[in-house]
DNA sequence: TGCAAAATAGAACGACCGTTCGATTTTGTG
DNA sequence: CACAAAATCGAACGGTCGTTCTATTTTGCA
């Protein structure tokens, strides 16, 4: 057979990246409701109004649909929740939009089930390539959450003293009892509950440093290494 | 046919009841891996070294199946959990047990895995009884922390305005991140940082009125309502 | 417009699922 | 010990799953 002169390279949106998207997007509905494990070709197909086949073409597994969902998932998280909310100023502004779209995305939405969180229980114990997947983009977000915070102390917003990592696990914490206790339980002020909760751990890492020592005196933290200057 | 003139009734542990133990315990290891909707009576029946139909004839369904491990895993929470802190003095040494239990048995114990929070997220979207029965357990367990909360603040332990609920939101919170953190991200200091937040959130809550009072001013949470007394 | 390439459909596969049913073994007891 | 009742097995069913093939249709470019 004689090969072709050259492979033409796809220049702009062919057919099948069009009806990729469409499946990704149908896809993401489908594993917000059923979680990433609960995701299956034969539904995804019947929604989409294809074939199985021809839904399993476009990725070469099960898995690797998976991890175009999360994929997928992170983009739009960075559109709604960092984009819009890293153009407020550095500091407490920038923290407090972070929070505030966060808690939005985690119990507000109409497709909800955020895929960090139920991914997360789904393969705590199932090792593979979807699972570090997962794992790499919560990381990243984490990651971007503690920068912010830094950030504040660096402003003077927060205590020097802070620890970001500390407070990010408890930021978090307020997250997940969010989805917890406004998606299972279906508590409905749920979502006030985790204001709240953002404006006491904001409360207390913002004390005057001399406040918080007369009062911790009985069991002190671990106290966090003094913070390095940042650029 | 002739009808038995009395049935009689089962008073000791008979075999059934022995394998039925067996397989329910098999069940919790398998469960609390796997979770709930990873449980299937084939891989079951191979622990248990049984048949599919040996192991499916001993609750009528797999729902049943599920409903069963949800309440074996209340009875051991509350066994080893519940029942020794509720020995301990009310106030805060009794909310400090109940809460040094709990996230021990989050994040340390081998057969890991909370059912409780895997659950959460695998029936939030997934009506029918099993989701009842596990709504059920968890929003005992938390009214039964509310209490402890409760008889913390009537103890004269906690600010008397502390609004247990929001207290319990934020407990809650540290320890869904500390499963997060230490079973997905396997990340090692999460245990200290669950102990860490409820230091802080103690220290919080035992603030005298005064002092938060004059911190809180520029962004104050909705005030609770002032405690009833308690008998 | 023609034609190779890309996209999609359709049928079939082996594997596992929960469940049913009849046969068989084990148990507890009168 | 005998014998009914309880417990367990083994095979089978219909269903869904991911995946693999081979056709068929649709697309985009020379």
């Amino acid at each position: 057979m004689t090969a072709p002169l050259e492979i033409a390279a796809p220049k702009s949106l062919h057919k099948g990246q069009q009806t990729r998207a469409a499946i990704l997007d149908a896809a993401l509905g489908l594993a917000s409701h059923m979680g990433l494990e609960g995701l299956s070709i034969g539904a995804l197909a019947e929604v989409t109004h294809m074939s199985k086949s021809g839904v399993f073409a476009h990725f070469g597994s099960r898995e690797e649909l998976q991890i175009a969902v999360i994929r997928e998932y992170h983009a739009r998280f960075e559109e709604e929740v960092f984009f819009p909310a890293v153009r407020e100023a550095r500091g407490l502004p920038r923290l407090r939009a972070l929070y505030e779209r966060w808690i939005r995305r985690v119990s507000v939405e109409v497709d909800s089930g955020c895929i960090y969180i139920s991914g997360a229980v789904e393969f705590d114990d199932r090792p593979g390539p979807v699972r570090d997947a997962l794992a790499f983009m919560v990381r990243a977000w984490h990651a971007a959450l503690e920068r912010a915070i830094g950030m504040a102390i660096d402003a003077g917003h927060l205590r020097r003293d802070t620890d970001p990592t500390q407070m990010l696990f408890e930021l978090h914490g307020l997250i997940l009892a969010l989805h917890h206790d406004a998606r299972f339980l279906r508590i409905p002020g749920a979502l006030d509950r985790a204001r709240a909760g953002f404006e006491r751990t904001l409360a207390y890492y913002s004390l005057l440093q001399a406040e918080v020592v007369a009062v911790d005196s009985p069991t002190p933290a671990a106290a966090p290494a003094p913070r390095k200057a940042r650029r």
